[in-house]
RNA sequence: GUCCCAGUAGCUCAGCUGGAUAGAGCAACAGCCUUCUAAGCUGUAGGCCGCAGGUUCGAAUCCUGCCUGGGACGCCA
């Protein structure tokens, strides 16, 4: 629990406790508080609109509610120095402010663990994410989704989740062997063989390189084999050198993931037709026209939906139902799949498919990412993985920083189409808000080297004077640290990862402001110099796991 | 035609599940460095929150209908 929330908690109970004295309502009438933070400070720190809710049930106008409400208020208890009646009714309620200087003991002592806070309540999340074809190259789409969802699991453990994150590799069906068959032409050609590219493979130079890797390294060896066996076996070695990739790729842009979950391990295993019995036994599909559907209108899907084709293969659904199945069973409280808006049809399906094998639809969370649209030289880049022509997750972030990159991707909401504009991001990185709040990190470390060349280094272990803090911008940098923890816990349970780079933002404006108002570093005052330096610290803290959060770098000097 | 997302300052976007005079960055304008990092600070200007109804004390926020832009609607994945 932090500061600012038992505060509020301790207002709220105030303010029931006056309706009650007051004898406006009962215990049960009292609606939930709710606190507002005026955008005017001349409104109070915080505001609240209970009169106005008690209206019907006290039967008096709001104003005159708030009055008496007002006059019963116990203000000690709840930290509140004067409170107001305003406009319709609203009760704003000025603190006394000096409660917040515990922020800075609380902070330094919690260090890398501020902002940690339960509300997740041990609840275990898998959330899959990027999943991207192991046959393309990673693009703009697949980094915003990495992005993301490296951010949110971050979020989601810090805010007292269980996390755990997932990839699934679709490593069965058309695209994987046309992978091998496309690997094989192109080894046969590395050899000097006639040989030629089936009419849907893969153009691609990764494919290239690589076949010229396996002929260097083992000469004429598969030419021999039967055309099955070469298949198959350029087929596991395709794979294994496209994950390696892939998987560098990712920890390159600072993600990993805890598994990598292989589409065609649910075959090997049974779990595709253990999937399809149990649907069946189920009753949930039925035969028409030579192929096997499932009735997912019966969930409130558009349209049933087809497993099993009139030629016996099955649809990519069935895998991905099993899939989901596998993950439920693996006992996790809630799934969390997050995907490009090219997929969103796919929902309904899923949704359908769950309740359809007895799970319920809410422990199924989507989030869908919308599209990427890059612009370079004012120009729309087309995106197409065929020809080899998309920015790739690799380039974007050699050319804009990692930095830039998984900030920029992280400020959006999810749900947004975004415009990345590399030139801006290049040309102008300056301007670029990523290097705002990093600033302010390092200037928090310059401040540390100019105490100590001033002969007033500063001293973690110091007793702090904490009485000397006590000036208006002091105090909104406090409480703008003191809202990190409730912040991070809100970002987890709306899934909403953007409002971390817009925190961050906020603090370090904040931060700027107080340090442009105040002398921090002042060999003349060296207690005073040691409380400053303590707040400066303790918002470097608060910067610097708000940016590990997103995958952003704190630096010490820029 | 159906479904999803978006429409807020010149541009890019926030707006904390319904609150008071709608915010930030960039761009524009005016100031601030003999003193801790000017990648900074202070101030000014800039808006029919796509349009029209509805719900109520109160709507950018919720509901309905339209308009515009993007995406999806396969026995592809």
């Amino acid at each position: 629990m932090n500061i600012l929330d038992e505060t509020k908690k301790q207002i709220r109970e105030s303010l029931c406790d006056a309706v009650l004295a007051a004898e406006l309502a009962t215990y049960e009438q009292i609606p939930a508080i709710i606190l507002e933070t005026p955008r005017d400070k001349n409104h109070g720190d915080y505001a609240s609109n209970l009169a106005m809710q008690l209206a019907r049930v006290a039967k008096k106008n709001p104003r005159e509610i708030a009055e008496e409400i007002t006059k019963h208020f116990n203000k000690e208890k709840a930290s509140v120095r004067t409170l107001e009646v305003a406009g319709p009714g609203f009760i704003n309620l000025f603190l006394d402010q000096r409660f917040l200087r515990q922020v800075v003991p609380t902070v330094l002592r919690e260090g890398a663990a501020y902002g940690r806070s339960n509300v997740g309540g041990g609840t275990s999340v898998l959330v899959e994410f990027v999943s991207a074809n192991p046959t393309g190259v990673l693009h703009l789409g697949h980094a915003r989704g990495a992005a993301v969802g490296d951010s949110l699991c971050n979020i989601l453990d810090m805010a007292g989740y269980n996390v755990k994150r997932e990839y699934y590799i679709n490593d069965a069906g058309n695209q994987i062997d046309n992978l091998a068959k496309s690997l094989e032409v192109r080894y046969l050609q590395a050899l000097g063989k006639d040989a030629a590219l089936p009419e849907d493979g893969y153009q691609g130079q990764d494919i290239i390189d690589i076949a010229n890797d396996i002929a260097k390294a083992h000469g004429e060896e598969f030419v021999s084999l039967s055309e099955k066996e070469r298949v198959d076996h350029f087929q596991t070695l395709g794979l294994d050198h496209l994950l390696k990739k892939l998987q560098a790729d990712l920890e390159d842009f600072r993600v990993s993931f805890d598994t990598w979950f292989s589409e065609s391990s649910l075959y090997t295993s049974g779990k595709v037709e253990e999937t399809l019995e149990t649907l069946r036994s189920n009753g949930e599909v039925y035969e028409k026209e030579g192929a096997t559907w499932f009735q997912s209108t019966r969930y409130g899907d558009d349209k049933d939906r087809v497993l099993v084709k009139n030629d016996g293969s099955y649809t990519y659904l069935l895998p991905d139902i099993a899939y989901h199945k596998d993950k439920m069973d693996r006992g996790f409280d809630k799934l969390v799949d997050l995907f490009g808006a090219d997929h969103h049809g796919y929902i309904a399906r899923m949704h359908a498919a769950i309740q359809a094998l007895g799970y319920p639809k809410a422990k199924l969370d989507f989030q869908v990412g919308q599209n990427v649209n890059l612009f370079k030289s004012g120009e729309r880049m087309k995106m197409s993985k065929r020809t080899g022509n998309a920015v790739t997750m690799r380039e974007l972030a050699e050319e804009v920083g990692l930095d830039a990159t998984r900030f920029f991707f992280a400020m959006r909401s999810v749900d947004t189409h975004l415009d990345f504009d590399m030139d801006l991001a290049v040309e102008e990185s300056n301007e670029n808000p990523v290097y705002y709040v990093q600033y302010a990190h390092a200037r928090v470390s310059s401040l540390f080297l100019q105490a100590e060349e001033k002969g007033v280094a500063y001293d973690k272990s110091a007793e702090l004077d904490l009485a000397l803090i006590d000036s208006e911008k002091a105090y909104e940098l406090l409480k703008k640290i003191g809202e990190f923890p409730t912040v991070v816990a809100g970002a987890a349970e709306q899934y909403a990862q953007h409002r971390i780079p817009n925190y961050l933002h906020e603090l370090s404006s904040t931060f700027h402001s107080y340090y442009n108002a105040e002398r921090i570093v002042d060999p003349g005052h060296p207690g005073l110099t040691q409380v400053r330096l303590a707040l400066a610290n303790a918002t470097q803290t608060v910067l610097r796991n708000g940016l590990n959060l997103i995958g952003v770098q704190a630096p010490q000097k820029m």
